[in-house]
DNA sequence: AATCTTTATGTAAGCGCTTGCATTTCTAGA
DNA sequence: TCTAGAAATGCAAGCGCTTACATAAAGATT
């Protein structure tokens, strides 16, 4: 209705005077079609500036050279760079990425699943582990391919690619008390629905366990992924008696309001206390001091995502667990206190 | 080929007892049909957890309920907000949102269209004016509603929902020399084939002539969107003698870099050097000082577009200018130097 | 030159949906 | 109760493409 009449495979045939048997040929299987005719076909579909219809091509082959990603949000650049990356690898084979957000909502996460589905994706890529069960046996019975990003789980019984959030965020808390940090407090991400936000909590709590520290109330708070939801946040821990002399954070935009925080305080990151983040995307190293955070593999993740998920759909591939190592990034919002009392 | 079997309207039709145009009324044009058997219809569809097929209703109606979006880049926030409220606002109205990137390259930029148009979108979302006219062909040969973002332009031949970048760098600079400054330098960005980027150093310029003041290199550096080349082009402004007062940066990803820079030249911001950035994205808050910058009106623009574009594709209605106006948000980057010589 | 392969192309039957038009069913006025 | 007119539904022809399968053309082999 609103592209008018736009040429056809009939008339890109036509005036290549072949089938469009042929023609359709030319555009998927081109070894099977001789060179001279290739060429005018070819000659014909520049001619008239001819675009395959997708609708039509979905229909016929039931497949769409398509996938699709549903994250959590697009608001922040935690999630926008590994798409990035996934988009990156995929357009190398010809398939198209769909993005739709769930805003942290398994509900509206289901909603897009089906959303997506209806527009035929040949593969769907989501963000993390945790969700209803009935959306995971509506993805079985639906025989459509899936990876899981973000998480890392061995024994999972679905596709993961991703690093594991509770060993990095261990390996954090670890690095923290080598800095001779005692008093440790995290702002962790809500965890409801949220593996990935739990799993950085445990590995946090976990190390501390191990030095014979705890984490909980009203050292342990949970916040949105908002600047402003940091900052409260830090607000109160700060308050606290003893206060904290590290705050670890469940990811670097709540770092960031953190260290607002502290410096509202009048105090400063990291002389009075230390502050460390969780993701390593820009805002990390534009606030100041820069942040020390972890350092997820976006790149890596994105690209293997990508491959991963098109053996699936195109050769239907077994489903396989990637994981994917992390590191800590030092930059300057730790510091050593072994020294003092 | 992956979706194994999907119920069809044909399998809903025989389940509800009613032919398939009545459930495809139910599903389209609900009003006609009447309510007793628009009720065992719904209750086929949702026995059998039926979606619809995207690729038949394309291939049938010719319409896709699917706008295309093309963005320079996803890297930064600063249109990843603006495409929040467009999809918000868009799939009010059941329609999808699919975003593509161009990474500020024309040619890049019109495979896209070509790809979305592949796709059959109804609409079309566009950043800027600047592009080659050929493109402009295609799209008015195509007869493709389409409106260009994050510029106005009341004699625009096309549809323009944004803010006058030339108007706001202008206050802005205006602002600044209100408050004293009279070695201003500035970090735009790239102009080729951005006319945004153009327009706010023209801005800018302008304002600086109506004092008396020219704009020009090496005072003015194009560099990036990238924090990191907003750093380098701020420290060879420190370097110039006599050093600029105020940097005005084109955007605030830019501001952070030269926030860097001038604290690694030991400076502090706004104290020996005043840094002013564009967009006001999360960053001009998170940074240390905050950044003042220009207030772009992201929601009110992504919701007029998403609107516009639906009448335009819908009621094919007549292209339309809107424009918004955006204005300063002072935060403690620029200090007011009046007093001093 | 005749035959058998191999390779290239054509034929035509759908894929799941919408929609103009024909038909049936209701509603309401007489 | 009957009937005209309105409202609801059904019928069936595609939309543009892919892909078995059938057929034709080209090479290979004697």
């Amino acid at each position: 209705m609103n592209t008018i009449n736009l040429p056809t495979l009939d008339d890109v045939a036509r005036l290549a005077g072949v089938s469009t048997a042929t023609v359709s040929r030319c555009l998927n299987l081109p070894a099977q079609v001789r060179d001279s005719t290739k060429l005018r076909v070819e000659a014909a579909i520049a001619d008239l500036g001819y675009t395959p219809h997708f609708g039509g091509m979905a229909l016929a082959s039931n497949r769409t050279n398509t996938v699709g990603a549903i994250i959590p949000t697009m608001e922040s650049a935690i999630f926008a760079r590994g798409l990035q990356f996934l988009q990156e690898e995929l357009s190398l084979s010809g398939i198209t990425l769909l993005v739709a957000t769930s805003q942290y909502d398994p509900e509206k996460e289901a909603q897009q699943i089906r959303a997506l589905l209806g527009r035929g994706v040949d593969g769907l890529v989501l963000i993390g582990q945790e969700r209803p069960e009935e959306t995971y046996e509506f993805l079985k019975a639906r025989r459509v391919p899936f990876v899981l990003m973000w998480t890392s789980a061995p024994n999972s019984p679905y596709c993961n690619v991703g690093f594991d959030n509770h060993q990095a965020a261990y390996d954090m808390a670890m690095h923290v008390i080598g800095h001779g940090h005692r008093h440790i407090a995290m702002i962790g991400g809500i965890t409801k629905g949220n593996d990935r936000a739990s799993e950085r909590i445990h590995g946090v709590s976990d190390a501390m366990k191990q030095h014979g520290l705890t984490l909980q109330p009203p050292y342990l708070v949970e916040a949105k992924y908002t600047i402003e939801q940091g900052k409260t946040a830090a607000r109160q821990l700060l308050r606290l008696d003893p206060p904290p002399t590290a705050i670890i954070c469940g990811n670097d935009v709540q770092a960031a309001g953190a260290l607002k925080a502290v410096r509202d305080a009048g105090l400063t990151v990291p002389d009075d206390v230390s502050v460390v983040g969780f993701d390593d995307i820009d805002l990390a190293e534009a606030v100041e001091p820069g942040l020390t955070t972890v350092h997820v593999p976006h790149r890596r993740m994105g690209r293997e995502a990508a491959r991963l998920i098109i053996k699936m759909a195109r050769d239907r591939a077994p489903a396989q667990n990637i994981s994917i190592d992390t590191k800590i990034v030092e930059r300057s919002s730790l510091r050593d206190i072994s020294g003092q009392s």
